[in-house]
RNA sequence: GUGGGUGUAGCUCAGUUGGUUAGAGCACUGGAUUGUGGUUCCAGGGGUCGUGGGUUCAACUCCCAUCAUCCACCCCA
């Protein structure tokens, strides 16, 4: 293959207008609804401080930011004994300040604690952008992919929890795709860590149980036992992963058997049985169910945790989400907690392709198009066709004379509906020949009968 | 970061135990049809076989390295 073949970096794609439509029925379909729960757009930028980003999406997360090259001759302020040293960790602070975004929901509260003064809480936002994570890609798995986020910030009640899940269902509903939401909340998580007296090793409890679907009790045990938690902790963590029955049930367990010891831990199981009393009357498609193995990596959550996943196609989270109390706490503005939720744009897409579960409208380009028979023809076209544009109907004459034949092709392949020949006869008697492309019958009719039938 | 698959025409891929001139379909261009596409028929253009090295009389084919890409793990949307 030549060298100098152009291509784009790995991960990374280019749409093409038929994959556009798709992906703008996506985001509208979702923006409908984020609107009508009355969430207000912003836009941040693609790059932030690399301050911002750094510790916020725990170990992984750190190696997986995109780092922006500073300007200008950036080795200026490494010393020479760095440089020899070779200390990447060190190298980076020199050499990078700046980061692409990893996701939405940080960028958002350092937004919130910048703008307080403009802004009224509780603040309900909803932003549609591109995030990036330098990740090995697979399916699924983009180094470039929209995110398309809500976020409720300065607001304790659970009826943001509760809204969100509504939101989640009824977008998933207007898709026409078919999930499962499952919540969880990381105050239980802890309190379980804290009665078997593992409170430190959370994360890595949280990070080894949410496999238990995956992989089975053994191996979670195994994964366990490798990062450090002890046989007793392992022991005492069993009957907890085969609690079964309904939510109520596995909540009432927890809260008599299991976590009176924490107090965080009865917290959060009285947030999840309120949550799932006011879950109970409405009417949603997709019953969210209480799954204890949810865990979710990002370091910020404190409180409910939600995911959603296909049930039509393996493939990871489409959706995901939950409540954090202090993010905003690192960027300066303490006590205000904060919920939201992220959708996968790119994710649905794929699950939708898939699963042909794009509408057949979604795939209408141009409504009719004028045949180009040469300058005559094309200047008594032209105030035809602003006469039909201006009557809201998609239409473009083709801008050369070429053969019949290449212009019938390029409607042909543009899913053009109708082609108008407009010749020498048709000036002389003063009417349009209308082709139909589907059915491939053709009539001679006037300018206001076109437009009549095609609008 | 770990493991596996695949790199041949613009795209999707064949290519025999290594053998002399590397193929198909789609796409593209021209023609059958100089005012009619999606069907058909005919003709044509287009390839340093990812890159570098090695084995051999001979490499698209075997070996090594490297790059790219896809899949799985990890983690995540």
């Amino acid at each position: 293959m030549a060298k100098d073949k152009p291509s784009i970096p790995k991960g990374t794609r280019d749409f093409l207008p038929g994959e556009m439509v798709k992906r703008n029925y996506i985001f509208d379909t979702i923006r409908n609804v984020f609107l009508r729960f009355g969430f207000m757009p912003i836009e941040t930028p693609a790059m932030e401080q690399i301050s911002t980003l750094t510790g916020k999406y725990g170990e992984e997360g750190d190696r997986l930011l995109f780092r922006i090259l500073n300007s200008g001759n950036y080795l200026a302020g490494v010393s020479d004994d760095e440089i020899i040293k070779r200390d990447i960790n060190k190298l980076k602070a020199s050499l990078s300040d700046k980061g692409l975004r990893y996701d939405l929901t940080v960028p958002f509260a350092r937004f919130v604690v910048q703008h307080l003064n403009e802004i009224t809480f509780p603040f309900k936002r909803y932003q549609i952008q591109p995030v990036w994570r330098a990740d090995k890609p697979q399916k699924g798995r983009y180094r470039e992919f929209f995110q398309c986020d809500i976020d409720v910030i300065g607001s304790n009640s659970l009826l943001n929890e509760v809204e969100q899940i509504q939101i989640i269902d009824e977008i998933f509903k207007n898709l026409n795709m078919k999930i499962v939401i499952r919540i969880n909340n990381r105050k239980i998580l802890g309190g379980i860590a804290e009665v078997i007296g593992e409170t430190e090793k959370i994360t890595q409890i949280t990070i080894a149980i949410d496999k238990l679907d995956k992989v089975g009790v053994h191996k979670v045990n195994e994964e366990l036992a490798v990062k450090g938690v002890s046989e007793r902790a392992i022991r005492e963590l069993q009957p907890i992963l085969s609690l079964s029955g309904t939510a109520e049930e596995k909540l009432n367990e927890l809260e008599k058997k299991i976590l009176p010891g924490s107090k965080i831990g009865r917290k959060g199981v009285s947030e999840m049985k309120s949550l799932f009393s006011y879950l109970e009357p409405l009417e949603l498609e997709a019953d969210p169910i209480l799954d204890l193995t949810l865990a979710r990596g990002l370091d910020y959550y404190t409180g409910v945790i939600i995911e959603a996943n296909s049930t039509e196609m393996k493939m990871g989270s489409l959706c995901g989400g939950g409540r954090y109390d202090d993010l905003t706490g690192i960027f300066g503005l303490n006590d205000v907690s904060g919920v939201g939720v992220s959708f996968g744009a790119d994710r649905i897409y794929d699950v939708m392709e898939k699963n042909g579960k794009f509408p057949e409208d979604t795939m209408l380009t141009t409504t009719l198009m004028f045949v180009n028979f040469g300058e005559k023809e094309e200047k008594f076209c032209l105030p035809l066709l602003d006469v039909i544009r201006k009557s809201g109907i998609r239409a473009e004459l083709f801008p050369d004379k070429v053969k019949i034949k290449k212009q019938m092709n390029y409607a042909n392949q543009k899913n053009v509906g109708y082609v108008a020949l407009v010749g020498e006869d048709e000036i002389k008697n003063g009417v349009i020949t209308l082709k139909n492309m589907k059915t491939g019958g053709q009539e001679q009719i006037t300018l206001d009968e076109l437009i009549e039938k095609l609008l």
